[in-house]
DNA sequence: TTATTATTAGACTGATTAGTCTATAAGTAT
DNA sequence: ATACTTATAGACTAATCAGTCTAATAATAA
């Protein structure tokens, strides 16, 4: 069947191990050598593999935001007490937030590298930064349809508050975020959509 | 007096200059060429002046975020009512937001380059990153004095929650931020400030 | 004038960058 | 076996990086 000498890695390990090294590090700051070293993959298959840098990236990006809007979105829609997925996602951002490292989030990372320059790669971007606040949107209306969540609120502007906040806090947390931070931000959320 | 060759440029300007392209571009993005370009000094003459890329650097965000700091703290603090100085910040962070520019916040966009690593620059940041919010919670305070502001808000938690999502559309405003988006939010904070 | 001092222009350096080339290795097909 | 195909190892390249060196320049001091 198939021809050729096999590879020695598997494709989605190491784009996995990619995505993780320009998580952390950044594009800009995350050199080839880096990468195959991070990878465990021999330079010329990274090349075959992924084609370039920018290739690598973009690869890297679509499984990142893939993952975390699917995750998100998942709770959000989930069946049940609209109230309760939202709480459930505030729980996961909080605990993302607070954990030890100090990643943040892919997305955010990447406002401020050079390959936002790339028209594909902004046209990825924006498209994925749209997909949380619609889907909080939702599932806030959802809620206040159900009876658990204050009616008198624009969902569609409380969904988007919130967004920019925790994208805020992702910011924040790669410098010094006390988790009393995080904490407020999410108690202040949590009581602005509560029936009164 | 002075003795020497003069400098055929200005310091002060010279390191606008600077500051304006880190800005813009990022720490790791931008070039030792391109800053020379930029600041329309000779090399020599950046690195005698401001010592080395970090330096100049350190420099460039200090002048930043002290004017940035100074400027927003001074409206916040200014005598008369502190809703009123509260929503002049509002505006003005609504004008940065929504201006024809993607620069965004030259905090915001160093927290995911490689000089963050460097402990005197996490250091110099973690610093600046307090005054706002701790500036904003003072006036929220006196807004409640005043009988302007809503009582019943914690003023620690709504200015962390402010702060983390202006933090947030800054950053989202360097790929697609409609300008709905800002304006929602802004109004959220507005009507979750005032008396009932 | 001459000595002294600081700045400028621009060539230069060694390290690192993303990406390529080539010879060899390790499989399958006939 | 032998041909064919794909992957690996690692040397290599041209461009760019931050930073330096040197000779010429332009001012003041004596």
């Amino acid at each position: 069947m198939t021809r050729g000498r096999p590879k020695s890695f598997n494709d989605n390990e190491a784009l996995e191990r990619a995505m993780n090294l320009f998580w952390r590090v950044g594009y800009d700051a995350t050199s080839l050598d880096a990468l195959v070293g991070e990878m465990k993959i021999p330079r010329q298959s990274l090349y075959r593999t992924f084609g370039d840098k920018r290739g690598l990236f973009i690869r890297a990006i679509e499984l990142y935001t893939n993952r975390m809007n699917e995750s998100i979105t998942q709770v959000l829609l989930a069946d049940g007490l609209a109230i309760d997925n939202i709480n459930r996602v505030f729980q996961l951002w909080s605990e993302r937030l607070t954990s030890a490292d100090k990643q943040g989030c892919m997305m955010q990372n990447t406002y401020s590298q050079s390959i936002l320059a790339d028209e594909d790669v902004a046209a990825l971007i924006m498209a994925q930064q749209k997909r949380i606040p619609q889907a909080l949107e939702e599932a806030l209306k959802l809620g206040q349809q159900q009876g658990n969540i204050n009616k008198s609120i624009d969902a569609r502007a409380i969904s988007r508050t919130i967004t920019s906040s925790i994208n805020g806090l992702f910011a924040l947390s790669r410098t010094n975020l006390p988790n009393e931070f995080t904490k407020d931000v999410i108690l202040t959320f949590k009581s602005l959509i509560q029936v009164n």
